[in-house]
DNA sequence: TCGTATCGACTACATCCGTAATCAATGAGG
DNA sequence: CCTCATTGATTACGGATGTAGTCGATACGA
């Protein structure tokens, strides 16, 4: 099931808030996508098509809550993207996140405590 | 300039093997993908319109080599993964990495290296 | 020399994706 | 009750993408 990038930012919202309607989806979005309440709409009767949300009846609406778990679906984008690009291999990416910059002092440190576990 | 997920698998082949033609990457890709050539020479006419890909005249045909380096594209590549999909926060997606197992003992180690590096 | 394989250029075409408009039903407000 | 706004469903449509086919020129083998 393959969610494209305009249907990810509809995901996002619902994972921070489940079980809310198209009209709420909308809202939650005007700041940073200026998108049309329908175009909204779409988006999520698309996600409905792939499974990817489920539906509850409200009177005359439904109320959408992801149907994958956010961190289920990021584990397995993670994976095909470093597939995709760095043949597995995950030392490059993050060397290459460094390099640009990508890391925070913050970043490096959870890097670290993580590492700390793996070696275990 | 974006670069398509077919259209990257015909990169690869040129970054590792820069300088052939067409019938080459095609030979070079047949067994991981059971393109027909014409599809091949498509996908690398989109990648020269994009400034992707030089040409260079070999009698009758070109020689093709990327405009691009690798690491280039795999920066600006992953950074904007990053961005999309953990909100740039690249500790998290290394975790989903590792709970995944997709890093093997040589990339612990070369993380913990890298981060040496960074620390300082 | 003549047919054939091959090259790049151009064309084809179904599907996906982003971005919406239309439509019929319905609920809410005056 | 009647009008209007809102909902999900359906349809639209241009550009990107994957996957090729056609075409005219040409080099190569018989």
């Amino acid at each position: 099931m393959q969610i494209t990038p305009a249907e990810l930012e509809i995901m996002n919202v619902l994972w921070d808030n489940p079980g809310i309607g198209a009209s709420e989806i909308g809202e939650a979005l005007k700041d940073d996508k200026s998108w049309n309440i329908r175009t909204v709409k779409t988006l999520v009767g698309r996600l409905v098509e792939k499974g990817a949300l489920t539906t509850e009846p409200d009177g005359r609406r439904y109320l959408y809550r992801p149907a994958i778990k956010r961190g289920d679906y990021q584990k397995k984008a993670a994976k095909q993207f470093v597939d995709r690009m760095f043949g597995g291999r995950a030392a490059p990416l993050v060397a290459h996140l460094a390099d640009s910059r990508g890391l925070t002092a913050e970043d490096i440190a959870d890097l670290e405590a993580l590492l700390g576990e793996l070696k275990k």
